[in-house]
DNA sequence: GCATCGGAAATTGCATGCAACATGGAAAGA
DNA sequence: TCTTTCCATGTTGCATGCAATTTCCGATGC
């Protein structure tokens, strides 16, 4: 009867408390009290209790023994590290990839590269930025590593408010697409190191575009 | 009363849930009954299957929705890619220790290494192990990335029951530390590439012991 | 003999209830 | 007026109970 069966409803809770709090519905420090979620979901205690664990365990929520769980503050301190993390992880699948990706995909990759450029072309922040989740997670799938997909993948999710405010900034989606292209023109020809050096230095603009708009207060 | 006061028994059901897996207690693919457990630790089906989520989050423990939890089974190609990933993540922040260590924490690694250089002319394995175990927990805290350091310790626990086995093998001791003779070096003269390079090169080498160690069936 | 089907037992998912702890505020003392 | 103590209230941690699903096992048909 429902429209997402098979899953258990704490699988599904832990989904949509994810969702609301990546998307900002639930904000930063926000209290999240079981039994308001449970009568807000139309469900018991117990499952709410037990998303909150899972998504505890992923970084998402703070949960504090016997004192309750908040969504899951990040100190300027914090979002550094987190961007550092995802810099060098992702640097390090770009590398992985360029070494062993196969013919057919990057032929993938070089075509949603193109693709994204007429979008860049265009201006249309959302649709460049689904394409962009496309576009990195095509990287991650081509080091042929689940381990590491999955910890650059966790942590995309969590940073995920902070970069999608960055690509309304002017001009910030032609210079994604430039250093996009020196990631792929690296992957392309297969040269490991410089793979590795241009996609750590696409996600460390992307830090400084993102520092840039905190500091002027957003 | 209870010794481990404070901690909620789901806490303290996940860690010990965790060490029965991680030393070898509970074999993987073993199945993990709910009551089983609860009536094991003396509790009840509550703070077990709260522990259960948990550990499934980390990879741990599998949980099939309605169909119970296991022992995380690993595969020979998972295995590989856990040991990449762990090979990349610590050879990263062996990069970055080399770059920010402060000059206090460069002192400490090299003194610990060269307590190790007596354990392996010794042959404790057990106290190797442990020494050894201090010795990446240093490097990784050297990064100065809490979310890399997560992430490396993570992979770390998962693979240890693999990687203790290997330091028994013959004159495997000795060549560890020559391994990470080469690490401390680059670190301590903030070459990073190079403080990269050995340590990746440290891991992929456990990885090849172990790897040995299982074609001939252990 | 092998596959398929049906029912009983076992096990999980979830709801509910109760006790322990945390939090906030009023009352008492300095 | 400020601090401290105590109590009331709310919330979490955990136990228990029930319904739904899965799994196991034997019977039936081919």
């Amino acid at each position: 009867m429902d429209e997402a069966a098979g899953r258990t409803r704490t699988e599904r809770l832990a989904a949509e408390i994810a969702e609301a709090i990546v998307t900002g519905a639930l904000a930063p420090g926000h209290r999240l009290d079981e039994q308001a979620l449970a009568d807000q979901y139309g469900v018991s205690r117990t499952p709410v209790r037990e998303a909150l664990r899972q998504l505890g365990t992923s970084g998402l929520v703070e949960v504090r023994p016997r004192r309750g769980a908040v969504v899951a503050q990040v100190t300027p301190a914090q979002l550094a590290e987190l961007f550092v993390a995802m810099a060098e992880i992702e640097a390090t699948c770009a590398r992985l990839a360029a070494q062993s990706m196969s013919p057919l995909e990057r032929r993938r990759l070089d075509a949603l590269h193109e693709v994204m450029a007429d979008l860049a072309a265009t201006g249309d922040a959302g649709a460049y930025a689904r394409a962009n989740t496309t576009f990195h997670g095509a990287v991650y799938a081509g080091a042929h590593n689940a381990v590491l997909a999955d910890f650059a993948l966790s942590l995309r999710r969590r940073l995920q408010p902070y970069r999608e405010a960055q690509f309304r900034q002017d001009g910030r989606l032609a210079r994604s697409h430039a250093e996009h292209g020196a990631v792929v023109a690296a992957i392309l020809a297969g040269r490991a190191e410089e793979a590795h050096a241009a996609m750590l230095r696409h996600v460390t603009l992307v830090e400084s575009a993102v520092e840039g708009m905190l500091v002027r207060g957003a």
